[in-house]
DNA sequence: TAGATTGTTAATCGATTAACAATC
DNA sequence: TAGATTGTTAATCGATTAACAATC
């Protein structure tokens, strides 16, 4: 199995690539061109090939890459084809919004439930996923087959929801809370920080005021 | 006024410094070292300090950076302090889990309103913003100086939504929709796109599960 | 065949890390 | 002074872009 080390700016751009091909295949089209792909995502040709290419060979010189063919295999490698579990931490606004996100399904992601401490919210459903009791996190995660955590509690309890995590043989963590986990080295951590794409607008924003007169 | 160009990787790192300054404001610390800071956000001393001399000379040999003073400067130099006016498009879950997270206060940015074509919520307000009609959003745009809008409508409305925000504008686009834009391009469009998260996520869970026998 | 387009090798560009003198 | 730590220059590393032969 070619298991070649893909660089991380390439892995960031597959989903794009991935995205791009469901709109044309949803529009019955059978072949595209790196071009297409390119123009589309916002990509230098030469960069899709090149990304396209540290998997193997899915192209036709003079032709382009079939569409479906492309997705099957971007898919396998990606692992979109082999459903991963997740539980949700965090049923507030964020974690229902995140719970209802449409993507799980294109990525095969299964959320089996959401946790929460609130009474109120407990026995209720949002997007037909449960909310379940804090208390029996633990034991659900080691009476099923959970690969992937989802944190959306507050900054305060994230550490806290991450041990527990941890602890009961989670494998990665996909951290909405705004803060740095502290977690064993094995652990593959995702942080989705709001705060670094609003900055960088910020930037943006400021230094037109500055240069402009 | 040093307007040098600062590297991409490092305007995304500076937010991760900010905030980690930020917590150690508030438990009383005075000064910090590159070490202290590397250590917490988890990137390489030597990188913390170069990101931070891209603006100036903060630190003080022997001693470190004064948490007080970096933060003001780093909040000046990124625009942080001066107000940024928003508006947010989409007062679905997604549109209300966005203009309920706390950054905003932090980094001076306003949502002055929301806007949706759902007769049932116009006329609330969620976390203090009011929810107006979607048509009345290009007065709304030419009365106020907004210069950032927020794009949380589902994809097959997010390049209608940014049509009429470019054609009133506004200056930068923060596009949580999961499609490519098509903006013109003195128009800063950032895209909060969670399948990169989630994909890269999977690709490693997959790439364990390989890896093993 | 001619035109289009791929995949790869080489050249360029940019970012990270290492080494170290300067400073407190 | 000795130890700590900064800011910068040089060396390394990695990613992007350009050039081009191979293929349909």
């Amino acid at each position: 199995m070619k298991t070649a080390e893909i660089p991380r700016p390439t892995l960031e751009r597959l989903p794009l690539y991935y995205r791009s091909l469901s709109l044309w295949r949803e529009q019955g089209i059978i072949t595209v061109s790196s071009v297409d792909i390119g123009r589309d995502v916002g990509v230098n040709v030469v960069q899709v090939r090149k990304d396209l290419a540290y998997f193997g060979e899915f192209g036709r010189p003079g032709v382009g890459y079939n569409v479906e063919y492309l997705m099957d295999e971007l898919g396998k490698l990606m692992g979109f084809t082999t459903e991963t579990k997740a539980v949700l931490i965090g049923a507030g606004r964020l974690g229902t919004a995140v719970v209802s996100y449409g993507g799980f399904k294109r990525y095969s992601v299964k959320i089996a439930a959401m946790f929460d401490t609130d009474k109120e919210k407990i026995g209720t459903e949002v997007s037909d996923v449960p909310i379940l009791d804090m208390a029996y996190l633990p034991q659900f995660l080691g009476e099923n087959e959970i690969e992937l955590g989802i944190i959306t509690v507050p900054s305060l309890a994230a550490q806290e929801v991450a041990d527990i995590l941890t602890a009961n043989d989670i494998k990665a963590i996909w951290n909405f809370a705004p803060v740095s986990l502290q977690v064993p080295e094995e652990i593959k951590v995702r942080n989705e920080d709001l705060a670094v794409g609003l900055a960088t607008l910020c930037y943006f924003l400021n230094k037109e005021k500055k240069d402009a007169p």
